[in-house]
DNA sequence: GCGGCTTATTCCATTATCAAACAAAGTTCC
DNA sequence: GGAACTTTGTTTGATAATGGAATAAGCCGC
């Protein structure tokens, strides 16, 4: 029943690319049109897929629908020829899941981390349950795992790919986790910041026609991961989509972890919402309890959460009237609160140019718990079929 | 004397484009260079090169210094092999110029033209002028005009190429400039944003080691353009970088011509300090007059510079956070005040986490009358030497 | 003047690619 | 059922792009 498996994936050259991207992307599945895509002659591609098939990362699917003439036979990648770990770290819970190299989430799991046990810890802890769910399934357990893509709820430097002073991961400051993690696993590790990786993964399984793209995460912290002509964009050192301390426009000089007042994070994040009410008196263990106090009609929990949905709003005003990105994705678990997506709606509107919003479209995630994990899956992916590979 | 020009400049095949490329931005001299840079073999870069020549493309300069061999014949594009007209409209006065193919800027000039004349009015105007300027040395005369580049100061679609919603261009909305002026000329034209120029005229004269800028135009308007990844960002619409109407962090409620208030435009602008001043009983004509007095060190005429650098800080704060840029370019009139500058700064440096700022560079332009037209050049010639052609 | 070094060219073998003809499979429509 | 047309895919031979190796040119230091 095991098929070989290729050795290895070494490089792609630059030609075979070409056809992987289209097969890839979905952008053609029949050799007839990745000829059509890619401009290169028909016998081209078939001299390539031969040997792309006798490498063993392409196989005849099947025949496809005929459009008027022969029918063509479908194409496709190997999703079969490895998998990819996937981990999105939480403060307080990680969720870990496997890709197949289609980029399709083959299973997935959550654990109750606490991310300040520190770096050894969770780490370890996170790849035996990454192996449990390997071992769960002998269709997993058989495939070749070619690496493991990590999302890190803090800023993750561009050039040394360590944590750098992450608000919210006490004891990770300067951790590199890719040289921890792979030093368990041995296998290549990609380390991204979460709202990045959460970007990308609404990118890739939602509105591919937008190149340019915001995704606000709005959780126990906010950040918010940039897509721009249709890639991911970290800046110069890779801290892009850090609007955590940004200044909010007319708001109560409430203090911040950053030493100063009225900062983004301080006054609408979920941490902050969670300590306000209980200041308030009320009792909530955590966001999600607010929300759900919220849809029982609570006029605290409901007054707190549009407010933050309004700030969080008049801060991404600027940032849309800034970048003009034509889709504005709000996720995060404070999305799942319809108050606070109505304020940041309305506020947003309120103080954009309409030359910048009305083009934009403004939609929660299409699949709120899995964006993170599509995302650190698709990261890992479009290296590993890149020309500078892994 | 006047040796044969290329019949015309067509399309660039791919791979011609991987050599002229390294030729033109300096990347590579020699052949040796070329095949170092590009990755093809001797060979094949003297095949390239020999065609290269043959269609007048690239000439032979003469020798380079030797590095303990044989010393290199350096190459360089055939600048004289045409000329590119630059128009940087402002307000009350427009800038011409003329550059070479290796974007130098030959001849420039300016004219006292009020830009509510209307389109027709302005564009023939501008048109006959650049047709002065190209009678005006025979050198010039002799080489073939491939085209007009136009900055406008306001909005530019980026499907339509139109001028849309302009609020210092009163009876500009809607107008199609590339086929007005076209329509005199008779070459291509191409027309961007004015500030979006600059900062590309900033970058390609400037530092192009950091691939993410962001160029603040401070005159009388205020507006800003992007360089993400080495390229100009215009958004999804064209209308990135409008930074106009962004709300600034605990302004006083100024009304703006948007129908909102506290907007950066209406608080920081050139224009609005000058209007300012004026309620406030002093004579100053226009910003110029106005940062004079300054350095006369009148009072309020410094306060109000100054408060105007810190809140235009305050909103640039904002965006390093979000785009994490490697560079921060202050230009415009405004930015020869050195008051406005500090102030700018000192906020900016305040509101900005340090991960954003530790790397950051603040400095104004290397050439500051220049960018708008040096920056309309390169966007030329970018286009130009693009496997889009013109 | 003689190695050693860098630069540039020539020649040849290899390879990638394309065009065109051809084959295969299906649809349409009479 | 069958002719005509469409779309898909393969084969074949010709062509052009490319790289490698050998060679030549030019310069430096000793």
């Amino acid at each position: 029943m095991a098929s070989r498996l290729p050795a290895s994936f070494t490089r792609f050259s630059a030609q075979n690319l070409a056809i992987l991207g289209p097969l890839r992307s979905g952008a053609a599945d029949s050799k007839a049109d990745l000829a059509k895509v890619t401009g290169l002659s028909p016998s081209t591609i078939t001299a390539r897929i031969d040997e792309l098939i006798g490498l063993g990362h392409v196989v005849e699917v099947g025949d496809g629908v005929s459009r008027g003439g022969r029918r063509p036979r479908t194409l496709a990648l190997r999703r079969d020829a490895g998998i990819v770990g996937c981990v999105d770290l939480g403060v307080d819970r990680t969720s870990i899941g496997l890709v197949d190299l289609s980029g399709a989430l083959l299973a997935r799991g959550d654990l109750d981390l606490d991310i300040s046990s520190g770096p050894d810890v969770v780490l370890a802890e996170v790849w035996s349950a990454l192996e449990a769910l390997l071992a769960s399934d002998t269709e997993h357990s058989r495939r070749l795992l070619r690496g493991v893509s990590v999302g890190v709820p803090g800023p993750v430097s561009s050039e040394s790919g360590r944590v750098v002073a992450p608000s919210r991961m006490p004891g990770w400051n300067g951790t590199d986790v890719a040289r921890i993690l792979g030093g368990i696993a041995g296998v290549p590790i990609l380390v991204n910041n979460d709202a990045n990786l959460m970007a990308v993964g609404e990118f890739a399984s939602g509105d591919r026609m937008e190149p340019n793209q915001v995704f606000v995460k709005a959780g126990s912290g906010i950040g918010c991961g940039i897509i721009a002509r249709g890639e991911l964009f970290v800046g110069s050192r890779g801290a892009a989509g850090d609007i955590s301390h940004v200044a909010v426009p007319d708001a109560p000089p409430v203090p911040c972890s950053c030493g100063r007042y009225g900062c983004l994070d301080a006054l609408a994040s979920g941490n902050a919402l969670v300590r306000e009410l209980q200041n308030a008196g009320l009792e909530v263990a955590n966001v999600e309890a607010m929300i759900a106090l919220a849809r029982d009609a609570d006029p605290v929990a409901t007054r707190l959460l549009r407010e933050a949905g309004s700030m969080t709003g008049g801060v991404l005003a600027s940032i849309v009237n800034f970048f003009n990105p034509g889709r504005l994705i709000v996720g995060g678990v404070l999305s799942q609160s319809e108050v606070f997506v109505a304020g940041l709606r309305s506020t947003l509107y309120a103080q954009c140019l309409p030359m910048a919003t009305d083009q934009l479209t403004i939609t929660t995630p299409l699949r709120p718990g899995d964006c993170g994990l599509l995302g650190a899956g698709t990261v890992f992916l479009d290296r590993l079929f890149s020309e500078r590979g892994l």
